[in-house]
RNA sequence: GGGGUCUUAGCUCAGCUGGUUUAGAGCACUACCUUGACAGGGUAGGGGUCGAGGGUUCGAAUCCCUCAGAUCCCA
């Protein structure tokens, strides 16, 4: 062996960061809109800014960089723009713990002092996670990294607001939304958890005295007494006899004496309670559908802090939290002899995801996009196909969604974000103007208002954006869509031509994100898109699957079931994860993490570096080339340009899964397990001058093929076979073009290989050495294989002779493949009880099938309608098996 | 409660508009081999009545219905 060869173990940590410095010094990742190339462009999908790697990252973000690296390598200007979310629920939660464990409580600050901190925690941990993107070989290009509170960032989507409501798409209304009372805060209601098996609860019968008779009584079910002081209405469902003469009547709530009507509707359950609903239309949120239905009343007993206030009519209970009220009125009702019946039962109790309290349904002033007639083009152009989505199966989802679209609570009750440019100048409701400066504000609200205001007259909305109304923006403002040069505010529309950035990157190409945010995020950005460029997003939408523990969990922080990507990335390599990740992912599917996956990358990692090993180890000496060679550097050529194809063809199909494995075999079975195999010199000899020129060649096709899926070891082994130019790297290689194969080449390697295995299967059954040479008999015409072929065959299977023959050969071990009959002389090795055994269980099969193939022949129904293809299929599988079946049975009486 | 998706080998999945063998792959498993690229290797093998039950059809893992279970979204 060639001395330089290097330890029989591929060492990623030795080489990763060396080549990922070496591609940012040459800016291979960068890119720009005057190439000329052919734009490819994925815009991240940006992680929390304050949030660290975790397996979903690690999965989501490995797919968008062999799209990317792929693309780039086909010659596409290829652009993967990186950037940070400032997610304003979670990062403000976590500038809040942070000051708690300081000791400082957020009530006792000012905004600006928060946000003194928030900007500061920002800028210590912001920017972690692109960082760890490194390590996993992310080819962003990092000049174009964006954040969504950037000054740009955070005025665009200001301009946006202003302009929706200009639009008259953004209005203020009462909605129940979910209340936070211990964080004062609202909470959308994917911040809102259920346990998973329910919790107790206890379910209260009470029963409430109908006005103007003496003793006839009304009972209810209700789970929170403390709410009954808000009553306005009993309602029942119109169906239940029980209650239909009770229907009109009024009844009086306990304490207060308030008169409520009882009232029909089909939302109440009769089998429910007692079939009898109190309707709290400030406290439940379908009680205030009903009560929107029936123009009830609407009676605010609780205070944001969750604390009853004086229009529950009950002084002893104001300021008192709901809680306590609840244990109070429970032995008030009980001792007024109102409560009829206690009952345990298990019930979805909203918490908030931060503080755990339970969640107060509120009804407050928010502020709403309508999304109807601004979501109609994004419904249409996923129903039709101009935005793909993979897989599609996810379209009937969107539809669904699209079709039963609710308008979207866009403002958040928190200090982190894009503050809501509405400024209040009165106290009437429409005392206030939106703008994009307060300068404007005071020229409009000075004139709404008839008199001319001073600033401080202005007070801004308090309140901040929905995280998502900032992202939604991400593929337009990345590129700065919406600067002042680039948007016209007056049709509130992006000029794409005055920017040439976006003009030549928009639409991207691929979106590669989670499920589960297909609405919030994936939707939105399509609305988005056509609303300001009059155009998609993105051309293809490729969702992945949720990354699970062996359990079936999610893997998250909060439960510690996640291991450390890094730590992975360690001790596999980045190329090992990579592509372990990607061994088990099929779009859309969750993927049920197991580390095995990522051993399994770091031995294709290693078997790959072997390969080269052997290779870089021959000694080269001009000379004839052998026919085996000849023939495999052909055979190689043929099938690596037939798996390219079908590579390719998962690749614009989205099946990456498909595509690695493809490539996976390719290397490991055809190009290891074959390939080498036939080409490998005798121990200690030298390969020819060709082949070993022919190999290299076939070496670096398979890098490239490879890049993408594992940059790092391709990147480094590109290297060791030539001294390269500076800028001759892989990263920047071309795509192997694809070009037809020669499937006979292919079809005669498949027979010989069909041998071999034959043959080792013998060896193994007989107990023959593989250094035991054997003579190999055909029972065919010789113009069945060529010479090479043979020649292949004999050097894997340690055949010194070949022979054709007419007739059966006595004494030797026999198999088929097709229907070929092949020989091979065992003398006094043959075991005729085994031979037997053998024969007469491949002739069990294959009668068998005989039967099945001839039972469909002989219904006349499926002769008279099958189409003839199938037929005729049929008839030949037939006649297959009977000459099979002929065979074996001449060999079976062959036998002593 | 409404809607979606899924159920194929021990595990993870292919199987696209029904018909190329009596269902495939990778991993795992079993046996054997192995001083000569790689024991993180090689060769071979075992393993599934395609969730259950009906139906359509000459023919169903594939289409339709019912049921069961898993999972996600919306309320």
């Amino acid at each position: 062996m060639n001395p330089i060869n290097p330890s029989p173990k591929y060492n990623p940590a030795e080489v990763e960061d060396k080549w990922y410095a070496y591609w940012l010094e040459k800016g291979f990742f960068h890119a720009q809109h005057n190439s000329g190339k052919e734009p490819f462009c994925i815009v991240i999908p940006p992680p929390n800014v304050t949030g660290v790697l975790h397996m979903g990252h690690m999965l989501n973000n490995t797919i968008q960089d062999i799209l990317v690296r792929k693309a780039r390598m086909q010659g596409k200007e290829a652009c993967w723009v990186p950037g940070t979310d400032h997610a304003s629920i979670a990062t403000e939660a976590r500038v809040v713990g942070m000051l708690r464990e300081r000791g400082i409580k957020k009530s006792d600050l000012s905004r600006d002092e928060f946000l003194k901190y928030a900007w500061e925690w920002k800028e210590k941990y912001g920017g972690i996670i692109l960082e760890q993107l490194k390590k996993l070989g992310a080819s962003c290009d990092w000049e174009r990294t964006n954040f969504t509170m950037d000054p740009d960032y955070y005025k665009a989507v200001i301009r946006v607001f202003v302009d929706l409501y200009k639009k008259g798409y953004i209005y203020r209304g009462l909605r129940m939304i979910n209340w936070d009372c211990e964080a004062k805060t609202a909470l959308s209601n994917e911040e809102v958890l259920y346990k998973e098996d329910g919790e107790r609860s206890i379910l209260y019968s009470v029963r409430y005295r109908i006005n103007g008779s003496d003793d006839e009584w009304v009972t209810i079910a209700t789970q929170r007494p403390e709410t009954i002081l808000g009553d306005v209405a009993i309602a029942v469902n119109p169906t239940d006899e029980r209650y239909k003469k009770l229907v009109g009547k009024k009844v009086l709530v306990p304490f207060i004496h308030r008169e409520i009507p009882i009232i029909t509707d089909d939302y109440v359950d009769k089998a429910f309670g007692t079939g009898c609903l109190k309707v709290t239309p400030a406290h439940d949120v379908n009680d205030y559908e009903i009560g929107l239905r029936h123009l009830l009343p609407v009676i605010d007993t609780i205070n944001d802090d969750g604390t009853l206030n004086e229009k529950c009519e009950l002084p002893k209970f104001v300021g008192k939290d709901r809680f306590a009220v609840r244990k109070e009125i429970v032995k008030d009702l009980r001792e007024a002899g109102h409560l009829i019946k206690e009952e345990e039962f298990i019930t979805r109790i909203g918490r908030s995801e931060r503080t755990n309290s339970v969640v107060e349904p509120k009804l407050s002033l928010q502020w709403f996009v309508k999304m109807k007639e601004i979501s109609n083009t994004a419904l249409k152009a996923v129903e039709n196909d101009e935005i793909k989505l993979h897989p599609a199966k996810f379209k009937n989802t969107y539809r669904h969604w699209m079709e039963n679209v609710r308008d979207w609570c866009i403002s958040r009750q928190l200090w982190w974000g894009h503050r809501i440019p509405a400024y209040y100048f009165g106290p009437g409701e429409n005392d206030f103007v939106v703008a994009e400066t307060p300068v404007v504000a005071l020229t409009l609200a000075s004139q709404k208002a008839g008199r001319p205001l001073v600033e401080t007259d202005l007070r801004q909305d308090a309140d901040v954006l929905d995280t998502w109304a900032s992202s939604w923006l991400w593929p337009m403002q990345v590129f700065d869509g919406f600067d002042n040069e680039n948007f016209d505010s007056v049709r509130g529309k992006i000029i794409r031509t005055k920017n040439k950035d976006l003009n030549y990157f928009y639409p991207t190409q691929v979106l590669v994100t989670a499920p589960e945010i297909l609405f919030f995020w994936v939707a939105r950005m399509i609305i988005a898109g056509y609303e300001y460029m009059d155009e998609k997003p993105f051309e293809d939408v490729y969702l992945t699957g949720i990354v699970r523990d062996k359990l079936g969990r999610k893997m998250s922080k909060s439960l510690g079931n996640s291991p450390d990507p890094l730590d992975l990335i360690a001790r596999y390599g980045a190329d090992g994860v990579r592509t372990g990740m990607l061994f088990s992912s099929p779009a859309g599917n969750d993927l049920p993490f197991d580390e095995k996956l990522c051993e399994q990358g770091r031995n294709f990692a290693n078997k790959i570096w072997n390969a080269f090993r052997l290779v870089k180890g021959w000694e080269v000496a001009e000379g004839t080339i052998p026919v085996e060679n000849e023939i495999a550097i052909q055979w190689f050529d043929s099938r690596f340009h037939q798996s390219l194809e079908e590579l390719n063809d998962h690749f614009t199909k989205f099946r990456l899964s498909d595509a690695l494995l493809t490539v996976y075999k390719l290397v490991w079975d055809d190009f290891c397990a074959w390939y080498l195999e036939i080409i490998k010199p005798e121990y200690r000899k030298p390969i020819d001058g060709e082949t070993y020129r022919k190999t290299i060649h076939h070496f670096e096709n398979i890098l490239k093929l490879l890049h993408p899926f594992m940059p790092f070891i391709t990147e480094e082994l590109w290297h060791e076979f030539y001294e390269r130019k500076e800028k001759d790297c892989i990263v920047v290689a071309s795509w192997p073009e694809e070009k037809g194969y020669d499937t006979s080449v292919l079809n005669h390697a498949a027979l010989s290989f069909n041998v071999v295995s034959e043959i080792r299967n013998l060896r193994n059954l007989k107990g023959l050495s593989p250094k035991e040479s054997l003579t190999l008999y055909l029972k065919a015409a010789e113009t069945i294989l060529d010479k090479s072929f043979i020649a292949v065959i004999q050097k894997l299977s340690n055949i010194h002779e070949v022979l054709f023959t007419k007739n059966s050969i006595d004494q030797a071990a026999t198999f088929l493949v097709g229907t070929t009959e092949f020989f091979v002389p065992l003398a006094g090795k043959t075991d005729a009880v085994k031979e037997r055994e053998t024969i007469l269980k491949e002739l069990e099969y294959l009668q068998g099938f005989l039967v099945s193939v001839e039972k469909k022949l002989s219904n006349e129904k499926f002769v008279n309608s099958a189409p003839p293809n199938v037929i005729e299929m049929e008839r030949k599988k037939k006649e297959d098996a009977e000459v099979k079946i002929k065979s074996l049975e001449e060999n079976l009486k062959g036998l002593p």
